[in-house]
DNA sequence: ACAAAAACATACTAATTAGTATGTTTTTTG
DNA sequence: CAAAAAACATACTAATTAGTATGTTTTTGT
């Protein structure tokens, strides 16, 4: 019970960098057994199938490792708009996890799987809606604080700032270039200076 | 020389349609010449692969399509903040050829195609910096007529406006209702009378 | 140590894929 | 009207796909 767990690791791991950077349609099983060296026993020993997998990517990699350094990088900050502002640009700028030409995996998994797989739906939206509360709850607090105004609705501007991120992450695919999102990042820092 | 356009027409916007709901990858060229009912040699009679019918599509069929109805609602009113909004407005709300579950199809071809297509990848990025051009006008205007501030930069706001566009349409594919975009339509309205 | 279960390996299958080879029909043009 | 080119139709192919059937090896509990 320790070894096997490894394995299956690798496979989500390995299976992951391929999705991130193919897409999920055109990776193939054949695709992330040659490159995890596992057989194809072995990969359908740990998933039923490839949606088993694929679901298993978003629970067990892309929400923990999201959700954790998000919740902590917007505390990082006493005045939230300093902590939006941050954990947008280091998102952005400085984490090299996430590649400028390859976008935001859970919007790409959003984009390519959501229409026609009621699963994927479900559990991007869930993990979405995560996120959200969390921006509601700093802004919230931010609030309270009397960094930000009484009068701003904290869904609201918790919904604008995180389209705004996805929508940027799909420039920089088409632009293949970070400097994409600076053009953004100058006015969002604008925009949420607006807030207090 | 007049048939023979309709049949190639015809495949166009039934594989747009295909696409649009299902995603490049997943729609297949049986599938189109089922649906279109023409033959594979007609097909490949008027297109030499898929990938040159789908940067038909974007060509052919989204980029006359979607400028003009872009120009034209950006126009349409004497000041931009309410052209701006009203485009986004419209296009989010009452536009019923698109549809909230399948997205923008422009950032679904960005999205799905664009890290390991780079023909696909350039006629996106011609798209994309088309649009921005045109917004950039409409504020430039807007800055000279006196309803927005001459400290604005046009660039930069229309960037962020562009994201906060694609970023919302994504969202209402995870959420699949069009209330989804309310809240993202509430605060962009708010952020644009912060520009005058 | 040994049986049983867990973990992995190999060789297949049936379906689907984009694309082609080779036709026939329809239009155009001289 | 006839030949030539354009437009479409049919039947294939070779590769790739997710998934399975049937093994062997490794680990675990007793």
């Amino acid at each position: 019970m320790k070894k096997a767990q490894a394995t299956r690791l690798n496979i989500l791991q390995k299976a992951f960098e391929l999705i991130y950077s193919k897409g999920y349609q055109t990776t193939s099983i054949d695709d992330i057994i040659a490159t995890t060296e596992v057989t194809k026993g072995a990969f359908y020993y740990h998933f039923k199938s490839k949606d088993d997998m694929g679901l298993a990517i978003i629970e067990e990699i892309l929400k923990p490792a999201l959700t954790s350094s998000f919740i902590t990088a917007l505390q990082s900050k006493e005045n939230p708009i300093d902590g939006i502002y941050s954990l947008l640009y280091n998102i952005l700028m400085n984490n090299d996890y996430f590649k400028v030409e390859y976008g935001c995996p859970v919007a790409n998994f959003a984009s390519e799987m959501t229409p026609w797989n009621s699963k994927f739906s479900h559990v991007l939206e869930e993990l979405t809606k995560e996120w959200i509360e969390v921006m509601i709850n700093t802004v919230e607090k931010g609030k309270k604080d009397g960094f930000i105004r009484q009068n701003v609705n904290a869904k609201h501007v918790s919904t604008f700032i995180m389209s705004g991120y996805w929508g940027i992450r799909n420039f920089g695919k088409i632009e293949n270039d970070k400097k994409a999102y600076l053009p953004y990042l100058e006015e969002l820092k604008i925009y949420l200076n607006t807030l207090s």
